[in-house]
RNA sequence: GCUCGGAUGGUGGAAUUGGUAGACACGUUGGACUUAAAAUCCAAUGGCCAUUAUGGCCGUGCGGGUUCAAGUCCCGCUCCGAGUACCA
């Protein structure tokens, strides 16, 4: 009787399905059966238009056969299946078409349903989650509202209800608490906030909340009126459509994951992962820790006023002259001298003088701000010609000064007539122009990973977008900063990024003053300080920094040296180890571990900064312009966010004629007519009578599409009890959290952080006891298709068989792979079907016959056409997808299963290839024979000889090791042996075929199902006791050793087992081999490995 | 740049702690069966040189090293893949 699998498939699939036969059990079905409980989980798929190709079922089959194996152990496993149902794709299809994104969404799934159920998964399907269903997105929201309810205290490392936080600031303020919040909220006392109102309250309270509403900058498509992601923009243009994209602040509801870094860092270490994602998490969080340091803005000199205008009237490259100046007041000319002696303090009826100012790029003696009077004299510094002087009167006239020149002669002789002058004219004087300082901004936070550089600081550079640039910009740079923030904001943050060579940056004329040393430092924005990291600025240390370097090097920047004996006249010393600090004060000669600790130490005593970690994650947008998603369960009250209460959950998504933005730029939901919440009836109704009394305008965006996948594999663990919880305390303590979680190693820093960090913040808030969601994970790799091409003449309508190419340019076209068959030839009939533009073409064959349309092409087989393979990512635009269904129907479902095992490491990609499954499908043939006798079903009751139990057993040993390493492809082969060595013994007893077939069900369940029926049984297969593994039956008494001469294998000797070392060494030598190998040489040495290896020296 | 993987026949891959490199398949070649094809079965298949042989030499990306023995361990490269990126 032949193996047809196609009706043995169809029929235990029926019977499966008909007897509930993998529906785990809830704790309360359990009863006096204790069996313990696993959970196994795929990531839930997104039903595509495209359906299924090969390469999507690779991992549900590696987990479905671990199901399978664990419940042969005898666990109760839970094994469930669903749809991350929301998504971008259904509501694309909708804006084209017009259907409702729902509608497309059941289609794809019923279409999924059906070619899954053809490989024979043991889904418990009456578990399966939707997240677009409300029942399911009931509790999206729900989870929402939570974290609405919730903040953290990083005092006790866990989210509490908001309201602690409240009577936390009844009773204290805001003054000595430790919670993850905004940074910039101003503190309030107790009675501070019991004066504020209750919207000012909530304004407080929304800048705590682990998801709050903020501005936030997005890329902004006026022309497609949506936020586009990163990914969708080219080169500033929106990637469809090509439209201008500006980045624009948009309040947007945020998730607080920032608060979980720490914990997300560290949980990671008992996952049993991959150290590539884990890894790739650890990145993501990004810990640095060091310290912020608070630098002094020197644009607010003291005792002279709000009113006085900028003290800072440098240029853009004032900054190289700093030194300069500086020597110059130490270092004065007599007349000078003189002079100062005479204006400083004040002296003159109180007008403030300063010497060598640095205005615009020069140094004048004297000068009184207030006025804009600069004060020349003649002397050492002053041998420039009159032309020159001209010119730089010129200049700083423009710049609002007036200049008054003396000769040294005249002040030196004539000082009280200088000194009249003077004041004459600064009374004739209006006060200069200028801005006034603000009085909030008192430094720049920058924070460091290096504080044992800060000796090497000299400059600072600021984000663009950072917000005292503004403040602290000279009039004199105004220009040009303001040219060079328009320059850098019309590009995207990832365009910056891209462009990581250009060094671009402008002076703002500012100056901030060095904590310890006291010395001014000059100011500087450049875009390779990013507005999102750390505090948007840093102290820039070039000997220490190739950035900061690079910078210095282009502007001409000193760049002093702190490290010992170090050249850094061709790049930075970026190094930690090995060297030692120098010109660095207090911190000079030691290395730079210490160096660190003392840095902070100083920094923290001195007040001038603490030690600090900083963390690269990101507070996650959750808001998006969209219809296909979660709505929001807010509405808003003179512009604030309420929730709905739970009980009048779920908010339902709210019907819409088209799914496009509206005209004035708000989200698709912007067009439902009925979208208000009446907070009387509490139910939603028409957007006709909002009155801002009882109905209020319901929240516009939706959820984005990690909302759902973060829980739903919580979900899964409930029944019943799915309206009254997500799921219940028995289940949950049951089930605790996913054992083998099964998925893409694309996930790595969205649906895997996401889900661990709505996993910590339920376990915070009593919802549910783990820590973590998924304790163990398997990565699949990706099965890549093999693309078919033919050659077409670049300049003619002629098409070549891939031998058969002559030297003429030619353009590979895809052809579709299911027009070729396994010996690469192209049907070519159906080539000029699919690709219709072809059809006048000439085909040029293998044997260099020409074809061409019109011709019987049936013909073709008087010679081949044949194509060349390529391979890619399986894809449906480069036509070599491949579906499971059509190789189910050819090869049968068991034998795809096994393929896709069989082609290599479960984690590693590799590509497809048809041709190989006629391997497995003759491993199955033969596997039937050993059940069969022509065509009956023959099984010996006999017992077996030991040949066939050595082959089980070892059989047993290595599919059970391999299971439990996932070395899947390893046990495909160890079958394939074992049924070719039971087919050699002639082996048809049923003490070895009976536990073979329980040995293969996980692997090739359908035919193991059938022929555990014909052996008589008339249960499923699915729960029988896997075949343990016996010592006793591997026991051998001889070994065939190899024999080596100098690590060289030469032959082999089969000897006893029990013969010591020296009797095998004997035995070696007298062989006659061994003699002639040795060619009379006496050995050196010979090692005697005992049962493994002899090896002969010499 | 950084982090993590990887490189073995014509192809996918095996070799779990250093111990017979190439298991198991695909493909290819030859043969049997057949009117023929399919299916099935048998044999060969890393390269080179031999062929009277149970024969010799070379072989796991490249160059070194450790060892009686290296695909496996160490040092230095090259190339490929994935992730991430001016992270201060």
């Amino acid at each position: 009787m032949a193996y047809h699998f196609n009706d043995i498939e169809a029929k235990w699939q029926k019977y499966w399905a008909e007897h509930k036969t993998f529906k785990a059990k809830q704790p309360q079905e359990l009863g006096e059966d204790k069996k313990p409980p696993f959970y196994v989980l795929d990531m839930f798929p997104y039903p595509s238009g495209a359906g299924l190709h090969v390469g999507h079922p690779l991992g549900y089959i590696a987990s479905d056969i671990y199901s399978r194996y664990k419940r042969h152990k005898d666990f109760n496993v839970l094994h469930p299946q669903g749809y991350d149902s929301f998504g971008l794709p259904a509501e694309q299809y909708a804006i084209q078409t017009g259907q409702h994104p729902a509608k497309t969404t059941k289609a794809n799934i019923k279409r999924y349903r059906e070619q899954l159920d053809r490989i024979g998964f043991s889904f418990d399907w009456d578990r399966e989650v939707r997240t677009s269903n409300p029942e399911y997105y009931k509790w999206t929201q729900w989870i929402f509202i939570q974290l609405f309810g919730s903040y953290y205290d990083y005092d006790e490392q866990k989210a509490k209800p908001i309201s602690a936080l409240v009577e936390v600031f009844e009773q204290g303020g805001n003054a000595s608490i430790n919670v993850a919040c905004d940074d910039d909220i101003a503190p309030f006392t107790a009675e501070d906030w019991s004066s504020y109102s209750s919207d000012e309250k909530e304004h407080i309270l929304l800048k705590y909340r682990l998801t709050y509403l903020a501005e936030t900058e997005v890329n902004w498509c006026p022309a497609l009126g949506t936020v586009l992601a990163n990914d969708e923009i080219v080169n500033g243009l929106s990637e469809r459509g090509s439209h201008p994209v500006v980045r624009k602040k948009m309040k947007q509801w945020s998730m607080r994951i920032s608060a979980y870094a720490e914990r997300l860092l560290s949980g990671l270490d008992n996952l049993e992962w991959t150290d590539s994602i884990k890894d790739a998490q650890r990145n993501w969080i990004g810990k640095s820790v060091g310290a912020s340091v608070n630098f002094p803005i020197l644009a607010f000199p003291e005792g002279e006023g709000t009113t006085t205008p900028r003290y800072m009237t440098g240029g853009n490259n004032a900054h190289l002259l700093v030194e300069k100046a500086q020597n110059n007041r130490k270092n004065p000319t007599k007349t000078e001298a003189v002079l100062w002696e005479a204006l400083k303090g004040k002296q003159l009826s109180g007008f403030k003088f300063r010497q060598q100012h640095l205005i615009d790029d020069f140094i004048v003696d004297f000068v009184c701000l207030k006025k804009g009077l600069v004060i020349e004299v003649d002397g050492k510094y002053h041998e420039e010609t009159k032309q020159y002087d001209e010119a730089r009167t010129d200049i700083l006239n423009k710049q609002g000064f007036e200049v008054m020149r003396f000769t040294n002669e005249k002040v030196l002789s004539q000082l009280e007539e200088v000194l009249e002058k003077i004041l004459t004219k600064l009374e004739s004087l209006q006060d200069r122009k200028g801005k006034v300082p603000p009085s909030g901004a008192r430094g720049i936070d920058v924070f460091t990973t290096r504080p044992d550089t800060i000796f090497g600081v000299s400059f600072m550079t600021l984000a663009p977008e950072h917000d005292l640039v503004k403040q602290i910009t000279t009039p004199e740079q105004k220009e040009a900063v303001e040219h060079y923030i328009g320059e850098t904001e019309k590009r995207s943050e990832r365009d910056r990024l891209a462009d990581v060579k250009t060094i671009t940056g402008v002076f703002t004329g500012a100056y901030a003053e060095h904590p310890f040393t006291k010395e001014p430092i000059p100011i500087w924005i450049g875009d390779y300080v990013l507005a999102s990291y750390g505090t948007g600025a840093v102290m820039a240390v070039p000997c220490g920094d190739q950035r900061d370097y690079d910078f210095a090097k282009h502007f001409d920047i000193p760049i002093p040296n702190i490290f010992k004996d170090t050249d850094i006249s061709e790049q930075a010393f970026a190094e930690k180890d090995n060297t030692q600090i120098a010109n660095s004060d207090f911190l000079n000669d030691l290395p730079i571990k210490k160096a660190i600790k003392r840095a902070i130490h100083e920094i923290e005593s001195n007040g001038f900064g603490k030690s600090k970690t900083n963390y690269r994650l990101r507070d996650a947008v959750f808001s998006r312009q969209r219809y296909w998603g979660e709505p929001f369960p807010v509405y808003y009250v003179n512009g604030l966010p309420k929730m709905i209460d739970e009980k009048h959950l779920p908010l339902n998504l709210p019907e819409i004629e088209k799914y496009l933005p509206t005209e004035t730029g708000e989200p698709p939901l912007g067009r439902a007519d009925v979208w208000a919440w009446d907070t009387e009836h509490h139910k939603v109704v028409s957007n006709a009578g909002v009155n801002h009394t009882t109905i209020f305008p319901l929240e516009l965006n939706t959820m984005p599409g990690w909302a759902g996948s973060s829980w739903y594999m919580f979900r899964y663990m409930e029944t019943d009890k799915r309206n009254e919880v997500f799921a219940s305390k028995e289940a949950l303590d049951y089930w605790q959290n996913v054992d083998f979680y099964v998925g893409g190693s694309e996930h790595a820093t969205g649906h895997l952080l996401y889900s661990r960090f709505w996993t910590k913040f339920l376990k915070d808030r009593g919802f549910l006891n783990v820590e973590e969601p998924f304790k163990k994970m398997l990565n699949q790799g990706m099965i890549l298709g093999e693309s078919a091409f033919v050659k077409k003449d670049m300049n003619a309508n002629k098409i070549y068989s891939e031998n058969a190419v002559p030297a003429v340019e030619v353009q590979k076209i895809h052809a579709d792979v299911n027009l070729v068959n396994t010996s690469n030839e192209l049907d070519i009939e159906g080539f000029i079907k699919f690709r219709p533009e072809f059809k006048d073409a000439e085909f040029v064959l293998q044997n260099g016959k020409v074809l061409s349309f019109g011709e019987d092409l049936g013909e073709a087989s008087n010679g081949t056409f044949l194509v060349s393979r390529e391979v890619e990512k399986m894809s449906k635009s480069k036509y070599n997808v491949v579906n499971p269904d059509d190789i189910c129907d050819e090869y049968g479902a068991d034998a795809l299963r096994l393929y896709e095992m069989f082609l290599g490491p479960i984690e590693q990609s590799k590509p497809w290839n048809t041709a190989g499954l006629s391997g497995v499908l003759g491993f199955l043939k033969k596997l039937w024979k050993l059940y069969h006798d022509g065509d009956n079903f023959v099984v010996s009751d006999e017992s077996a000889d030991k040949k066939a139990f050595k082959t089980l057993h070892k059989t047993i040993k290595k599919v059970t090791e391999d299971i439990e390493n996932l070395s899947l492809n390893t046990s495909v082969s160890t079958f394939m042996i074992c049924v070719n060595e039971l087919t050699q013994l002639k082996c048809n007893h049923r003490e070895i075929l009976e536990p073979l077939c329980v040995l293969i069900s996980p692997f090739a369940p359908h035919i193991a199902e059938e022929l555990w029926e014909k052996l008589g049984h008339n249960e499923s297969i699915a729960y029988e006791a896997f075949p343990i593994f016996e010592e006793k039956y591997l026991v051998e008494s001889t070994k065939v050793y190899p024999i080596s001469f100098n690590g060289k294998m030469k032959f082999t000797l089969e000897l006893d087992l029990s013969l010591s070392k020296a009797e095998i060494e004997e035995a070696v030598m007298q062989q006659e081999r061994t003699q002639k190998q040795l060619q009379g040489r006496t050995p050196k040495k010979v090692i005697v490995v005992p049962g493994k290896i002899v090896n002969i020296v010499g």
